[in-house]
DNA sequence: ATAATATTAATAATCATTCCTAATATCAAT
DNA sequence: ATTGATATTAGGAATGATTATTAATATTAT
């Protein structure tokens, strides 16, 4: 019945792959968008968010759920964990190996059928601690969360 | 110097609190209007997101940043995981002691303030659980056909 | 009672994302 | 090379969740 889809590697979807390759940070699509647009003025919005789409369904980038409002994508397909800002939103790896055994101990306590997780920290980066240092709200907000 | 605001307990917002401690499941802002609507017809969404926020500062309760496009609300403001149901969205809590020491291994190895984590468990639900078994061995029966 | 502040309902605005459509590009098979 | 089928595109509209604005109302402190 479904027959495959064949995929074409189009210069659209090459630009925004390289671009998300070369960087090292993890960019939203709209910050993507503005990246490709200095190649390829003429590319749009929706190009880049299906072309990403279908980046991830070809396992060759990942997308990123994280809190905040955005979505983030990762040249990186492989599982790994976050560290994001919570001043300034800047999200980097974290350097600390996959948990794989986590899922074994909800085993058999949860009626739901366990498929992986995600696992994000939260704190601040060089550039806010400073900040927030000086505002010396840093101390509270620790306090408070 | 930022003098304190003296908070109001009105009834728009005891009664947001009230539904939220009823209800066992962890519902949207939007799923809490149309339960609040039930007893307080008149109050405006707006209302209901201003006041979540609230309850949230005053640490009665917890918002939820999980995967997907929406916010969710806990009636319990304790650091617990969550597991959720990625065909239906539906969020548990998750049966696992919170991961005190995380952070530790983290300490030194990133130039980031770490101040805490997001554990989120991802499968499926047991309604969807079945749904999703259909589909597999139809699919696999249209494969072998 | 008066003034200051907190809260509300209603609505508009915003933001990220998805959807729609007609035009264009590419591929497979003549 | 031509045709037909399908994939992809640009542009813009639509959606959905959330936030901001505003004028009216309610509560609190003096």
């Amino acid at each position: 019945m479904p027959e495959k889809k064949t995929r074409r590697m189009t210069l659209q979807r090459k630009t925004i792959l390289d671009i998300l390759r070369q960087t090292k940070s993890h960019p939203s699509a709209d910050e993507i968008y503005e990246l490709v647009r200095k190649q390829l003025p003429r590319i749009s919005l929706g190009t880049v968010y299906r072309n990403l789409e279908v980046l991830v369904k070809m396992g060759l980038i990942q997308k990123l759920e994280l809190g905040g409002t955005i979505k983030r994508f990762d040249w990186n397909p492989n599982k790994h964990y976050h560290i994001r800002c919570l001043c300034c939103g800047q999200v980097d790896d974290a350097p600390i190996a996959p948990l794989n055994k986590l899922e074994d101990e909800l085993y058999g306590a949860t009626v739901f059928s366990i498929i992986g997780h995600r696992l994000e920290f939260e704190g601040f980066c060089p550039d806010c601690t400073k900040k927030e240092a000086e505002k010396s709200t840093l101390k509270t907000k620790i306090e408070n969360f």
